[in-house]
DNA sequence: CCATTTAGTGTATTTTTTACACTACTGGCC
DNA sequence: GGCCAGTAGTGTAAAAAATACACTAAATGG
């Protein structure tokens, strides 16, 4: 009854992984992206990404890619989306499995020995707008940073992005990077408190002129739990003096 | 500097679309599934998906299974993650990408008339575990289930699923269908009346054994907005006798 | 020691969520 | 016509969560 059809002509695509990593430095949500040193689009800045090899998962794939540039490792990492429109690649038919990373900003160890790409820098999010990105990116980079603002709500991101030891407002900061408002300190603080995910060091800034603030760091088994069931973030916004990005 | 690389290695793939249709009809939720008329798993139930066409963006080719499948238009669709696995497929790298799809099952016209499945059925998602599906279909409805009880918290997908006409008793039977749950009746219309989503048809049942309920449909315009800016559904569960499906 | 800078803290008010049980209306049956 | 079965429809009080808001504390640097 049935007939084996000849399926060749659809075996004549690519794939490719593409990851968008978020990192922060205590004021600023920033992107890394990277030189690339090929064609197509040579010299332009890219997400840093790279074909899929034929006997090789999505996932493995990106943090393979994570590894040889970045030199990032254990990261956390979350397939987003797929991007394929017909003509996003000049050498074919080419879909890419949109990442989304977030990594500690410390831990990132730039790996110039490899052939991709010839330059690794981060990025302010605000500034990507002014790049011309190769490809697709810069959509791909709009969509994941929209899945962080959901993300952020109802799961506790912070541990991937900060230090091991932190001040609430270093937290706050992060907090008010992803979600672009400012937030109420009090509440905040009684909010994030209230969940009991943070251990207090019982240590405090040293070195800064003004008074010192207290440090902490995550609990790694509360985290984990949160991470099964999820949680919910909400602090109402206070008024902002002005508003970054998405103007 | 910079060399072409031989990058045809790369380009032996092939890609799919897969579709997660959910349907509900008064009582419970359902997915569409197709019997397979070919190679491979001929025969085995599976989701309704094809090859991506060599022109053919992935949003486009979802929509064309759906229509060449299942007879359905101008419904709801939207990507949800793709599965990649080196061995999902035993003609080669194959990459799908799921969809997933809310209908109304009223609208469904099922077409026999294509020669990819010689059957086309409803299934409640709680008997799908035993149907032995084909692929790693059986996970990607596990996610695309998920992903629809996210999303029923923060879009009236009700809007979608049901009749353009409905009862309250409806609405709150496909809510309890989805979080698997049981929702208070009196906090449930509370909450939802509240939303001005609803418009009375100041029309009600006809031909019920018991006091007939009110007619509403959604306000279009509404739900545009929240399309756009999502809402926050939270009901408190109360106890269930019983839970379907995930034991 | 004074100026500057950021850390840290509590309360009253409003809003939202929750728990909970009885009456209303219809068809069908006798 | 009256009664039964079955679902529709309704309100309130209590608890919990979210919000608005302003002053004191601790460090450095001149």
């Amino acid at each position: 009854m049935s007939s084996v059809k000849n399926f060749d002509t659809y075996f004549k695509s690519a794939f490719t992984v593409d990851n968008v990593i978020f990192g922060f430095d205590e004021s600023d949500l920033k992107i890394l992206l990277i030189k690339r040193q090929e064609e197509p689009y040579e010299n332009h800045w890219a997400l840093p990404g790279y074909f899929v090899l034929p006997d090789e998962d999505l996932n493995t794939a990106a943090r393979r890619v994570l590894k040889q540039l970045a030199g990032l490792d254990n990261v956390y990492l979350e397939q987003v989306k797929s991007f394929g429109s017909v003509d996003r690649h000049p050498f074919g038919r080419v879909i890419t499995v949109a990442y989304f990373s977030l990594v500690k900003i410390a831990d990132f160890n730039p790996r110039p020995d490899n052939d991709v790409a010839n330059e690794v820098r981060w990025f302010s999010v605000a500034d990507i707008s002014h790049l011309d990105l190769a490809f697709d990116h810069e959509e791909m980079i709009l969509e994941c940073f929209a899945k962080l603002k959901r993300q952020v709500r109802v799961q506790p991101v912070g541990f991937e992005l900060l230090p091991p030891r932190f001040t609430l407002t270093e937290l706050q900061h992060l907090y008010e990077a992803i979600l672009e408002t400012d937030l109420d300190k009090r509440n905040f603080r009684k909010k994030i408190l209230s969940m009991n995910l943070l251990i207090d060091l019982d240590e405090i800034q040293e070195g800064v002129a003004h008074r010192p603030a207290k440090l902490y760091r995550f609990d790694l088994q509360k985290y984990k739990e949160f991470l099964q069931e999820g949680f919910s973030f909400e602090v109402k916004e206070s008024k902002r003096k002005e508003k970054p990005l998405s103007n």
